[in-house]
DNA sequence: AAAACTAACTATAACGTTGTAGTTATTTAA
DNA sequence: TTAAATAACTACAACGTTATAGTTAGTTTT
């Protein structure tokens, strides 16, 4: 009903023109005591509040941020997004989240239409059919575009930008030792195709950590898995395979899963087999989301720190915005920790 | 680098003045062949894409819808989002996502940015805080401002507008009933005090169900949990009250709990006192999540369809703005469903 | 008392678009 | 052959804002 108002309008009705009441509402020095008064206590009484598009079209910034992210219900990123979202806010900036949904295509379209004058800047976790693909067109036109591009996560050394990581490298090895410190030494991972880049990271920490402690790496005790989507069936095959190599290597001891439902399904194969956990075998996974919180055991995790991903990104970005003279890109590394539940010990 | 090219620039650049390139770009039947084509290849070239701030300016519509929801790391508002999403694109509309994070304040304080401009429409699931409170002045003054409002889940009855439910009473009921068919008849029930909703209507739900069965209601075997955050302490409670309720009724054989966090924490506390599910007690919660999905057992659950909400939801918002002539205020239901898992059988 | 200054305003342009209302030539009708 | 019609454009205003550059009237300086 009652629309929102405008300066103009305020200017009609005190009958003073449109610049002096947008100054009086600055407070300029320019305006005298009288008008100004006048001015603001009207703007209050109607609840005057300046019209956002109008500004981002004069000031060419939106004082938003856009976020892509492959996936919502995923616990890593619901996390990281809330990191985000928490700094954004807090520098007065909004966020626009859209979904990639794993999908290439979807991927280069969300941010075709975002780009689209809708935010200042991008912070984006790369599709895994991009990572597969290795097509960063879209990425690189957009950073031609003058809009800045945080990557975290899913990143690409093939980019040219911010980004925002862990060490997951260091993670898996942190991952691993705890294993081997609690005595394991036959340890299955339970690991992606090497062309996810955080899979691939995180085998080459597992293989680190097993040369660190001169234990033999032995290939059968790797699985990797076809990682698309989680549907019933194929997590059905990741069990199938998980009880297979159970079955014939008997003196696995330890099993580091890189996600929560690797380790989940794990789990589940153990119990099927009344093999006691921990004290038999030990499990670890990566990600430290509900799944390994409310399983049973409770799952010991690393956790990835999404949060503080997401504020890291963030502030890189707005940084980068602020800043119109050209900083160098960086790579921001987040330590990783180990959350130990029942699961080891 | 490139910057974004203007009308204004192409019209420079080809000698035409700016409206004759716009319509040219929009193939106005005002426009000669030679200039057609001669701008729209320009056009091409350089990439020309309307900058969409002044398209919003002057249409008064950004096209954009905001989502406030109370958190990201819940796998029914993450569901819902994606409905949302999904709709929302196909339908050329972009998505902001805000995040009350169960307070009043943040709530408003959201929603305050969100109307400053930047979007056509609201989908809303209120806070536990502002059910608590019962204030409502900062929906009720968005919509008086002409901005239309969804609410969804958490709803009330003291706002009027449209509305994207479950049918709380009726998926309770149907998730009792499938443990009376099992031959159940001391069921307990985990919900959460009264004043949340849909905690309230499921627990009218159960009633209801043990009520058409002829099984007396005992009100021992409704355990009502202060519902803040999920802090370790306060799931270790959950538990200890659970365990105690356990031990004083002694023939109970079937539990729904209202969500599935509370159903993990019963499936827990039963394995620790050697009851066997399902056999012994048949377990079911409410929100098909991945808690339920990895649980050991499996968990049954009452599915919200929370996608389907999302996409209700963004419809309704979406027919709204499409209509100008004020249609009534709808509220729509959304069937709920069960899966049955290990949980019970 | 003319020149310089200042206080308190207003006009204008610009951000990028689009729709309406002109303005030219050129062609057609009477 | 003059008026009317048409084709192919352009100018202008508007969306809401702000920064820059005016414009007044009144006050100070000398």
């Amino acid at each position: 009903m009652k629309k929102r108002i405008t300066l103009k309008q305020i200017a009609k009705e005190l009958n003073y023109s449109i610049s002096t009441v947008s100054k009086a509402l600055k407070n300029s020095p320019e305006i005298g005591i009288d008008a100004k008064t006048k001015i603001q206590a009207y703007a209050k009484l109607y609840n005057y509040k300046p019209n956002n598009v109008a500004l981002s079209l004069k000031n060419r910034k939106t004082k938003t941020i856009g976020v892509i992210i492959p996936e919502m219900v995923h616990y890593f990123f619901a996390k990281v997004i809330i990191g985000i979202e928490k700094f954004a806010k807090k520098n007065g900036y909004n966020v626009i989240i859209s979904l990639s949904n794993e999908s290439f295509e979807k991927e280069v379209i969300n941010i075709e239409t975002l780009v689209d004058g809708q935010i200042d800047g991008l912070i984006i976790s790369l599709s895994k059919e991009t990572l597969l693909k290795q097509d960063f067109h879209h990425i690189h036109e957009t950073i031609d575009l003058d809009i800045p591009i945080i990557l975290f996560d899913r990143i690409s050394s093939n980019v040219y930008c911010d980004k925002v990581i862990i060490d997951d490298v260091e993670g898996a090895k942190k991952a691993t030792n705890h294993l081997i410190k609690n005595g394991r030494k036959s340890i299955l991972l339970i690991t992606t195709e090497d062309y996810v880049s955080v899979g691939n990271l995180r085998t080459t920490g597992y293989i680190q950590a097993l040369k660190e402690n001169n234990i033999e790496l032995d290939t059968d005790l790797i699985i990797k898995v076809e990682d698309k989507k989680g549907t019933e069936e194929e997590l059905h095959n990741i069990e199938e395979r998980i009880n297979e190599v159970l079955k014939l290597k008997s003196d696995i001891d330890g099993i580091f899963a890189v996600n929560e439902i690797y380790a989940a399904s794990a789990l589940k194969v153990l119990k099927k087999n009344n093999i006691k956990i921990p004290t038999e075998v030990g499990v670890i996974g990566f990600t430290d989301g509900v799944i390994s919180r409310f399983s049973d055991p409770s799952l010991t995790t690393v956790d990835q720190h999404g949060e503080k991903i997401g504020k890291q990104a963030c502030k890189l970005l707005i940084e980068r915005l602020n800043n119109t003279n050209n900083i160098p890109y960086q790579t921001k590394i987040i330590e990783t920790s180990i959350t130990i539940r029942e699961s080891s010990k």
